[in-house]
DNA sequence: GCTAGAAATTTCAAGCTTGAAATTATTTCT
DNA sequence: AGAAATAATTTCAAGCTTGAAATTTCTAGC
């Protein structure tokens, strides 16, 4: 059941990962950190963000600073925390985003069209019982 | 549904990664490749593991590279195609990796211990729809 | 037999990722 | 208040990963 779970996780993620370059030019990384950014888009703490993606703090520091050299992303210093640093998309990271996640979408409904609606209604359910 | 399965899968891993780096002192990547070669201990091809593994050919070489480094796995040029490299554990591999092997098969069920023998099956059973 | 294309592997630069150490700021306890 | 513990972030070195280019070898079609 791992093995299979690995395997099918990988295979969607290779294909999102081409989408992206081919016609986005950009990358899987980046792309989740905008998805998380824009699902939360008040803005996120570093922290906050690590913990979203499960990712390293140092992993989470170095795509900000690429998608912030892009102006896609902005960080600004808390008022109540000097320690903490708010992220968050710019109204350019907006656009972008969006653009890529319409096409992020298809490509996943694409990847599992093999699937019925019922088998990932119980999929989903597995998974969440999973995730704790 | 995306969103979880992806989840799952990174929560599991960052656990199979802790225990391999505090119990064994190894890497993910390196377990991903002894377990491929455990599975066809008669050797493969750079070109076989990196499709078992979906990895890039590029990857696959460096990862191989550190392993043979450290003695645990051997490569041998094909003797009927010059081109073509074949790629084994080392009894010293095959030793290490057996014992990696018993601890982490713990890590997976302690981790899915939440789900029921059931769930895992139809769990299977959709995801080897999903490979396709 | 030659030659064009295909195939297997490696090399390389750039980007990703981790975990640990360092830095700076807050909180708690005395 | 001052000290120690805790917390948020960045920095860093080492390792991982990709995709493209380069190398070498094989295979077909002529």
């Amino acid at each position: 059941m791992w093995i299979r779970l690995l395997g099918v996780t990988r295979a969607a993620e290779n294909e999102l990962r081409e989408y992206l370059r081919l016609k986005h030019e950009t990358t899987l990384p980046r792309f989740d950190v905008m998805a998380a950014l824009y699902r939360r888009r008040e803005g996120v703490t570093m922290s906050e963000l690590s913990r979203m993606l499960l990712v390293s703090n140092g992993n989470a520091t170095a795509v900000v600073d690429r998608l912030e050299g892009e102006g896609l992303v902005l960080r600004t210093p808390s008022e109540v925390d000097r320690r903490t640093v708010h992220v968050a998309l710019t109204a350019a990271g907006l656009r972008v985003f969006e653009v890529m996640a319409e096409g992020h979408e298809t490509e996943v409904a694409r990847h599992f069209a093999a699937v019925s609606e019922d088998e990932l209604d119980q999929m989903t359910a597995i998974l969440k019982r999973m995730g704790r």
